[in-house]
DNA sequence: CATGTTTGTTAGTAAATCTTACGAACTAAA
DNA sequence: TTTAGTTCGTAAGATTTACTAACAAACATG
């Protein structure tokens, strides 16, 4: 027997609808739509933003309008390009008449913040040393580098973006950061009150993912390691950051690495990914390699074999993850001394002898171009995505 | 300086849309809204629908007619319960005016076919023997199975679902099955075209873990590892199927475990996953140490000893991917005599000693309760999926 | 038996897009 | 110089969708 009067096919947008959609919905829809299309390529007419996404030149129209009502996009001029017809009114993101605020709380001895423009550049950035407060002193710090930092801004602003680390939930509550010594903090919530701004806190990794997909122009699916005091992870699969059904989705620092034990970890395991490829570890195995070593050219040795090493490990550890995942594109973000040399070159190099050369084989590994400011652009993108939808 | 004349805030299901929304893609929205409730929940009212939903119950009506117009919702007399008001006429999916049809193509030795309800119930099935055919002979046996479990069927079709081996992209392209020989064997579009029904061919192990997820009331990150003849996983996040860049997620059988050698696989590398934990490589090796044993007891030993080494490589893969996605649940599937016991045992302890017990301490890690259905089953919540919108 | 409650439907309203049509402004060819 | 063709942005009306308001039907309860 074959189908007869069977449904119509469902469309992908419609697999699991999750609550009702409305007629305004739609609308917040296209000018989402619109919004991140302009902010993509900017300089664009109305005709040419209607061919993009496929919505008529009216209805373009009218959301432009309404979007320049808003302060967000502006016109330019006309088009210069000798064209047959009406030249057409360039248009584009407002991108000086906002600011954004971020904050980038992992760093283990200094907290730093910056304002940012709409495109993610830092236009000036400040700092404070942590010096060891905790629990409510450290609040307290991060409340007054925000209003510093506030107070430098020179446009309207349209939010506030924090990079923490340490689990940090959907709501921003910081559930436990042992360096700043939280616990269930809910920091989005009372610096959003102590600032009347939007307030969005994100764990610092996945920021950093958030920077690098959207400034660094990698792909769909990419995971970032952030190798630091501590190692942590930031991932991204198609599109959307992972975070894990208890929030806590790339805290691979305390994964032990293969089945030779290995150092001591101060959580009191053996051979943590934390015990062989965090900054502090690194640098104080090389000192003493160095202190020991007879002329220079054995300490170079002896350093390189820390650091190939180190890069094995992580690639040991990346290698199921990587093969699990099918993910072609890993990046690196950490002190370059350390980890862009020999060190990366191991890691790459595990992933590929221990996984199927067939799937990995485009396996890309890199460090990231965006520098240490890559945790505050991260914070931006959770800002532009939050209050515009854009990233 | 503050925020002043800042934009609104856009909800989550602005964020980064890909496509221009129209009025009609409300209408499919909440129709699928509506029939997921019924299909779920089942035996409601148009008014229970309205509450649940959200939506008024004039739209509830209204969808409802159409869908009843397509014969996918039937009226089931008036609500018993003695209650204020006008009895309530309670509804449900019609759910024997259609049937699915789904194979299961990753036996090693039998291809297996079945028909089920929309409940996913297996109504009937039937099954063929590969003899070792390959290429466009085993597509021919896969056809030819197909054309008898169809006419098997007692009711319209309302589509047919495929687990395939191998990697298996969006289109449905069995892109690499090495045991049937295929190689970018467009699978989907030739039994489509052969049928002249909606056809949907997916990985077997994407299939299971999608049938746990549905039918198995699993939650919303699960890994699922089945363990036949290969090692292969299916994941999902966040209640969606992850594919990977070339969508081959879930190949994890020749990921090497460990840092101290084992096995050589066939794939030419020593210590893959597959090399401990295939079904024929624990079968002889039982068989072997059973044949050596001297005595029952010490057979049994030598037994567990292979089952629990084999449960602690697995253990040794997962942890990292546990820890990076932060996952709570693993399913197992295949041979429960192998692998409900002191293999699945070793696994968790493996899994909790290796990652930080903080978060996964409420890791669960149990055998599939599907049994050898999974993979037809889950091939049937493709179909549910595609097709209606539901599953 | 009157009252209140719940159900499902009918009629009209609001919001969003679309189609169709038009004037404005430009290039290029007759 | 004039004419034709193109492109841009806007205006008016049609279409789709879901909503609000109102109502009849059917039941339980005091």
């Amino acid at each position: 027997m074959t189908a007869t009067g069977a449904p119509r096919m469902i469309q992908d947008r419609a697999l699991r609808p999750t609550a009702k959609v409305l007629p305004e919905h739609i609308r917040l829809n296209n000018r989402t739509l619109v919004l991140q299309t302009l902010y993509r390529t900017g300089l664009q007419s109305r005709a040419d933003l209607a061919r993009e996404t496929g919505l008529t030149r009216v209805t373009v129209s009218d959301l432009i309008s309404e979007l320049m009502g808003e302060n967000l996009v502006i016109e330019l001029g006309q088009r210069q390009e000798p064209r047959p017809g009406k030249p057409a009114t360039l248009l584009d993101i407002n991108r000086v008449a906002f600011q954004i605020v971020t904050l980038d709380l992992s760093g283990h001895t200094r907290l730093r913040g910056a304002v940012l423009s709409l495109d993610g550049a830092v236009l000036s950035s400040s700092g404070v040393e942590l010096s060891g407060a905790r629990g409510e002193a450290a609040y307290e710090k991060v409340a007054a580098l925000l209003r510093q930092v506030i107070a430098g801004a020179t446009a309207p602003i349209l939010g506030v973006g924090v990079g923490s680390p340490g689990i940090v939930d959907r709501a921003g509550v910081v559930r436990n950061a042992p360096n700043l010594g939280w616990r269930d903090e809910p920091l989005q919530a009372r610096l959003q009150d102590a600032t009347g701004l939007p307030v969005r806190v994100v764990n610092d990794a996945n920021a950093a993912v958030l920077a690098e997909h959207s400034f660094g122009g990698a792909d769909h699916d990419l995971l970032l390691v952030k190798v630091g005091h501590g190692v942590g992870a930031g991932l991204l699969m198609g599109g959307r950051a992972i975070f894990g059904e208890r929030f806590a989705a790339g805290e691979i620092g305390h994964v032990v690495v293969g089945t030779d034990d290995g150092p001591l970890c101060a959580c009191g395991k053996s051979g943590c990914l934390e015990a062989w490829l965090s900054v502090p570890r690194l640098t104080s195995a090389i000192q003493a390699a160095t202190d020991t070593a007879a002329t220079p050219e054995q300490a170079e040795l002896a350093t390189d074999q820390i650091l190939t090493e180190a890069g094995r490990r992580l690639g040991i550890i990346l290698a199921p993850v990587v093969g699990a995942l099918n993910l072609l594109e890993i990046v690196l973000s950490g002190p370059p001394e350390l980890l862009d040399g020999v060190l990366s070159a191991a890691t790459v190099e595990t992933i590929l002898s221990r996984t199927m050369a067939t799937e990995t084989g485009e396996l890309t590994l890199r460090m990231t171009a965006q520098g240490e400011d890559i945790v505050l652009r991260g914070a931006a993108v959770m800002v532009l995505s939050a209050q515009l939808g854009v990233s």
